[in-house]
RNA sequence: GGGGUCGUAGUUCAGUCGGUUAGAACGCCGGCCUGUCACGCCGGAGGUCGCGAGUUCGAGUCUCGUCGGCCCCGCCA
């Protein structure tokens, strides 16, 4: 290679007119005009134009020959461009360079799709061609925002006096959670590692040790099926803290966010941020992820139906059940069939349906009017606060959560439908006083909700023996406009105490002892008060980036499968390498 | 594991009720063009209709199976 960039493709302009300078990159687009050839050279860092005129016979002849893709250097002198000619929409616009020499440095085979971001490609075909995926300017811009994102991570936390430790990646495979990916042991056949759902243990030992700030940007691995805001691996913001209850992790997070938001998208956020009860957002939103950046609000009235000629509520409001209501003024026109459709939406996700009734010129219309009392009526119409026209949808079920899980799922899917969403909003807000357990119908015992070191709130201690689905955890969740981007919690460092929640969790003394014997071990020699959090990384940048889907953010990800379509895993192995790691494939 | 949806030229798509030689745009190739910048004009090449069965005189179109992409439920301490 000759020719060496002296400048790269997003930098000249009229400062530079006069100068000779050499660029390199890659043929953006060419334009042979017969006598005259612009060629747009492209590096990361932008385009220019290239401008080659038939005066010189060969340097011109070569010229003609260049195709999108090819990789060249140019040497030539920047002058301004005729003034009819500037192009504001670039930032080299007011300039070009008159190429005095030219050296192709490598060509290229016509691309399966162009590289340019208005051109749609199907998503399959951008991956198997990542390479030339990561060209399109899009792309390489939500890349360098999450470099920028985790530098301002860095920035944040070394300031405040954390430190970045890393731990391992072959780790212990642990009972509760998520499926583990599995690393066969070669020195001892029949053992295997697990890759880390996360850095848990680990950094609770390192607060045992005394490394009373912790953080570190860590890959974790979880094998469960894929989603569009989910990869089996992906990247967390792990943080830990000593000495530490709810209020300090909360405000240094709220201090991360509003400092990170404006290092990287120049946002301002207040803080501190709202909070709100797992059991205010269950009974306003139906969700413990509520997108607060519109209304809509559920309403429970299950004892308007206690008494209603409207036998189906009727059964479900006395037993225990539950029956909301949410009312939609700007779907007060929607038609028999787009009724149909939000009810086949409730009966996809597992509810009995939605039933609906308009409110017209204070008069109560269609689907289960002819069912409600006029005492109903008068219920309804002071509970939900009805003075203009709306359609009101209700959902019913014997099981509190799941009836409100389904109305706050119809909830969000009729606001994105209708647009209501004012997407330039950004709405931050945790979510405190997690259950700290649910129970299992199909382990037939109680699970921890987040995880098994989580300590219980002080005051529901006695709940543990009485009524252990009551008690709360010390557990947060901070929410961005509907996604939940991290939780955490304060730990259990007490050995007794650690356990008894074993001992609910019906994780036996024995397992406890072979899963997580070096943790309560640690406990026994002086553990500090600790707690912490984790970021989802790719979910955060995804959000900042305004991608619509995590694989947008993240350089090599995996298809809905799990398959890496350019490099082509997972594949099948050598049987040689079977062997030496004494595993037999068993045939299904 | 379940449900939905898509699969036709290099790419993005159209293809009517099952019926003649499967079309368009962009890209590609060739020609023309000295101020374009998603250049323009003219011409050309390019198809295993994902794959496999079946129904039929006849299938891109209908049926079944299968593979793959995407979305959702389950799952994700």
């Amino acid at each position: 290679m000759q020719l060496k960039r002296t400048h790269h493709c997003g930098e000249l302009n009229r400062a530079h007119v006069g100068q000779k300078v050499v660029l390199n990159g890659w043929v953006d687009s060419w334009r042979d005009h017969g006598g005259v050839i612009f060629i747009d050279i492209r590096d990361r860092y932008g385009k220019t134009q290239i401008v080659f005129s038939p005066e010189n016979k060969t340097l011109y002849q070569q010229a003609r020959k260049l195709r999108s893709e090819y990789v060249i250097a140019v040497a030539g002198e920047v002058r301004r461009r005729p003034e009819q000619a500037i192009n504001p929409a670039i930032l080299t616009g007011e300039v070009e360079v008159a190429a005095t020499e030219l050296e192709v440095l490598n060509t290229s085979k016509t691309t399966p799709f162009e590289i340019k971001d208005f051109v749609n490609v199907s998503e399959d075909l951008r991956l198997r061609y990542r390479y030339l995926d990561l060209r399109r300017p899009s792309l390489q811009k939500h890349l360098l925002l999450r470099h920028r994102a985790a530098q301002a991570t860095r920035a944040y936390f070394n300031r405040q006096g954390f430190v970045e430790i890393e731990t391992p990646f072959l780790t212990k495979s642990t009972p509760e959670g998520a499926r583990d990916f599995l690393v066969p042991s070669r020195l001892h056949p029949g053992k295997f590692y697990a890759l880390p759902q996360s850095p848990q243990t680990y950094k609770q030992i390192l607060m045992v040790a005394g490394f009373d700030k912790y953080y570190q940007i860590v890959r974790c691995f979880r094998d469960e099926d894929l989603r569009r805001d989910r990869q089996p691996e992906f990247t967390q913001i792990d943080i830990e803290m000593t000495f530490v209850d709810e209020e300090d992790v909360l405000s240094m997070m709220e201090g991360f966010m509003q400092f990170l938001l404006a290092e990287v998208g120049g946002l301002e956020v207040k803080i501190p941020f709202p909070r709100l009860s797992y059991a205010e957002a269950m009974a306003k939103y139906g969700t413990d992820k509520p997108d607060t950046r519109f209304g809509y609000f559920l309403n429970n009235v299950t004892d308007v139906f206690l008494n209603s000629p409207f036998q189906v509520f009727q059964r479900i409001a006395g037993t225990k059940g539950y029956v909301g209501a949410v009312v939609f003024p700007e779907a007060v026109q929607f038609s028999r069939k787009q009724i149909e459709a939000l009810n086949a939406y409730v009966r996809q996700l597992g509810g009995h349906g939605v039933a609906h009734v308009k409110y017209l010129h204070n008069q109560w219309e269609g689907g289960i009017a002819k069912f409600l009392s006029a005492e109903n009526q008068r219920a309804l119409e002071s509970r939900l606060k009805l003075e203009e026209d709306a359609l009101v949808l209700f959902v019913a079920d014997e099981d509190v959560e799941r009836a409100q899980g389904l109305l706050g799922a119809l909830r969000l899917h009729l606001a994105e439908k209708l647009q209501l969403i004012d997407t330039s909003r950004i709405e931050l807000l945790w979510i405190v006083d997690f259950p700290l357990l649910e129970y299992s119908e199909e382990e037939g015992r109680y699970v921890a909700r987040h995880h098994p070191f989580t300590s219980p709130k002080l005051s529901d201690l006695a709940l543990l023996d009485t009524a252990p689905e009551k008690a709360r955890a010390r557990a947060y969740d901070l929410i961005f406009n509907g996604n939940e981007i991290a939780g955490g919690s304060i730990r259990i460092h007490r050995k007794d105490l650690q356990e008894k929640v074993f001992q609910i969790l019906r994780l036996g003394p024995q397992e406890a002892e072979q899963k997580f014997g070096f943790l309560l071990e640690a406990f026994e020699y002086g553990a500090p008060p600790h707690g912490g959090i984790a970021f989802g990384f790719d979910r955060l940048v995804m959000l900042l980036a305004g991608a619509e889907s995590i694989r947008d953010v993240i350089a090599f990800p995996k298809t809905a499968s799990g398959v890496g379509l350019m490099e082509g895993t997972p594949s099948e192995v050598d049987p040689k390498q079977l062997e030496e790691l004494k595993i037999k494939p068993v045939r299904t």
